[in-house]
DNA sequence: CGTTATATATACTGATCGTTATAGTTTCCT
DNA sequence: AGGAAACTATAACGATCAGTATATATAACG
């Protein structure tokens, strides 16, 4: 694995993954990722031979690792599933009120226009999705949520928070995600105890 | 109120609605509209002298009544929260399946595209919102459910439909929508009878 | 030092975009 | 029938887009 001699690479794709998550893919051009990345035109193409497609990916892909990673410590900080989900929430409103309501969920925009132009990108956008449920999953059974009922529950609570960053960069509001916490929590607590039975 | 002379006006705007739920605004072109549409070329900038952005807005406010209607039509049509709730999830999925999961809710995709670039289609978008929100929160309470909770409840399920569309595009599945549907429903029944207190 | 791989500069391509200008056609109304 | 209004056709505009070709520079390494 060869070292890389500049860090280019790694500014493009940081610059990228903000771009993406505030303009959607079709909405940025590779012209103002380079300008605001501040990485030289030329590199473009030599460290991204498959082009914008290509670095979108790898954009996806960082955008991806960062909220796994966001959703890990989170939970280690937490002692119940409660804290956890406030501190997730308040992690995204941090997101969307130092923004302006501009940075939501940071791969939403791509993945609504990727389907189906680009199998690649929607591909990325796809596990990204798959790849949190599943660490929601483990961590909702890590704080004694009844392992059959964790998967639903976990595709539920990813549901509620990407619909309702939608909302609130419509709105120009985090209430809509303040209300989403408050009611996951409570339905969160409800599975837990077992007190909801359909 | 003048009355039009040709159909170009109605299928221009039909066809952009179902464009900008597929590809979203950047990923539309005019030429295409125009195409899938059969509508005159040379009558765009006529009827709409906006151009783009105009048919957009129009595109989206059809597409808001649309599902205005739907809300309400449902709603008559059952004789429960639960069965209200199926019905609409029902049309969702159908809506889904016969796109091949392209698609999902008919403005999400503008909307995080038009924050902040067009003001207008971004004003349409969040006052499409603000009209589910307020429709869903007077069907719930038509239906026993809380005054006091009606409101945050309605933002919640609007959210949670709205992100399970999402995932369902992203996975070619209706199957984040079904679970959406499950537990949504068993929600709004606890807070219906008041065994889910904070 | 010199060679090789890595990295960047510059210029250009062909395509598509939204928009405008101008002219021509159709339709309605009196 | 005639004139006005509504509608459409066509062509061109400037801008921007992603991508390519070619040349040059910088750095690592023997």
């Amino acid at each position: 694995m060869p070292k890389p001699k500049t860090d280019s690479r790694d500014r493009l794709i940081e610059t990228a993954a903000r771009l993406f998550q505030r303009q959607g893919y079709q909405g940025t051009g590779l012209s103002q990722i380079v300008e605001e990345s501040g990485a030289p035109r030329g590199s473009v193409y030599f460290l991204f031979p498959g082009g914008k497609e290509e670095l979108a990916i790898e954009a996806i892909e960082q955008s991806t690792l960062m909220v796994r990673k966001q959703i890990e410590l989170a939970a280690g900080n937490s002692h119940s599933v409660e804290e956890w989900i406030r501190s997730l929430a308040a992690h995204f409103i941090e997101d969307l009120e130092s923004s302006n309501y501009l940075q939501g969920c940071p791969i939403s925009t791509v993945t609504l226009e990727s389907v189906p132009d680009s199998p690649a990108l929607q591909k990325a956008c796809r596990l990204a999705y798959d790849l949190w449920i599943e660490d929601i999953t483990i961590v909702l059974i890590r704080f004694g949520i009844h392992k059959e009922d964790a998967g639903e529950l976990a595709v539920f609570l990813l549901s509620a928070v990407e619909g309702a960053l939608i909302l609130c960069r419509a709105q120009g509001s985090a209430k809509p995600l303040e209300i989403g916490t408050k009611l996951s929590i409570e339905l969160v607590k409800a599975k837990q105890h077992g007190i909801m039975e359909p």
